[in-house]
DNA sequence: CCTTATTAGTAGCGAGTCGAAACTATTGCA
DNA sequence: TGCAATAGTTTCGACTCGCTACTAATAAGG
């Protein structure tokens, strides 16, 4: 009875409603872009923060991404490390003013949050579909957590990657990480 | 077993998502709000066609929508057109080059494709159910098609818009609307 | 060792988004 | 007739975004 539910339908209702989210949420003094890299930041695991990192994450280039950081550098919502053993590497760690920007559900999630579980939890399944396979078609980074991925081993300390060959506690686990391969039968 | 989707979670696979899309998407010279008012206009009735419509349709401000709609009219993708009857009020229509821009699946698109009919038909009335719910919030306007307005009659001859007392043929009734309001009980 | 890559991050450019505010016309109302 | 509301534009400042060119540091190979 319905129309046959074309793409671009789908399309149009994921464009507008990140319209409307961005034009209603606008947190505090911070755009789409900086909001998005502050919450990457504050959920990314120590090796994985540094401008680039955001830059894939954000599927944008270096450039764009540095900007960014460094505007949210200006207003102290982030702080920047430089690495020691590869002094080119910079870290950005999320102060407490960021975390403070980070805290309560924007509008959007207020209005995720009145479908019913069961509707969220197919909602989200679709979505991770989509961003998995557009991932793939371009040969970019899934970043999940380590206890999902392929080079995650437990251990009775907690875990270890085997990629970078560092103990992990559960809460690194439990962070976004750059170099995440996402582990066979296990969603990412 | 599985976590409680948390909201966070699905609110981050949206803007992954549009970043993805808009990383990938860049459709000719067209940036993604380019695309968007471009699209929007196609879609529109010619009483929707305003750019405070457009701005409606965006959800951004009326001197924002100026500008884009100055760089489409720019590249020769849409016309502007002063009315008569109120010489203030211009629309703006796609030109055959601006149509062209439109055609082919986006990346996104052929991405969706991918999605099983269940799931894409399931996937939509969410995503549906979550724009409708921002829109309640912030009195905003849905842009439907004139068949499912409650301002809509059907007659022999094709349609009627009691609102603004205009016949409408079937192609009319297809297109989006400004002054869309759904009728009960009916998809909007 | 020393010379190339290669890599990490940055600066600057030009086009454009975006909100806000100030500013024309034009129309509506009283 | 006069004032308020409306449609659209302009300008401003901060920012995004891709791009190119650039510096500094590390890696690789002869």
């Amino acid at each position: 009875m319905f129309a046959p539910t074309d793409t671009q339908t789908i399309r149009d209702l994921i464009d507008r409603l990140t319209r409307l989210a961005a034009a209603e949420e606008w947190n505090g003094p911070l755009n789409p872009s900086q909001f998005a890299a502050l919450g990457y930041l504050a959920r990314a695991n120590r090796f994985s923060r540094a401008p680039s990192h955001v830059a894939d994450f954000l599927a944008t280039t270096r450039g764009t991404a540095s900007q960014t950081l460094k505007a949210l550098a200006r207003k102290d919502l982030i702080a920047e490390t430089r690495s020691d053993e590869d002094k080119r590497s910079i870290r950005y760690d999320v102060t407490p003013a960021g975390l403070e920007m980070l805290e309560g559900p924007s509008s959007l999630e207020k209005v995720i949050d009145t479908l019913s579980p069961e509707v969220a939890a197919s909602l989200a399944s679709s979505l991770k579909a989509l961003v998995l396979t557009m991932l793939h078609q371009r040969g970019g980074r899934s970043f999940g957590m380590c206890r999902t991925c392929c080079h995650h081993e437990v251990t009775e300390t907690g875990g270890h990657c085997r990629l970078l060959n560092v103990p992990l506690s559960p809460a690194d686990a439990a962070q976004l990480c750059h170099e995440h391969t996402p582990a066979e039968s296990l969603q990412p």
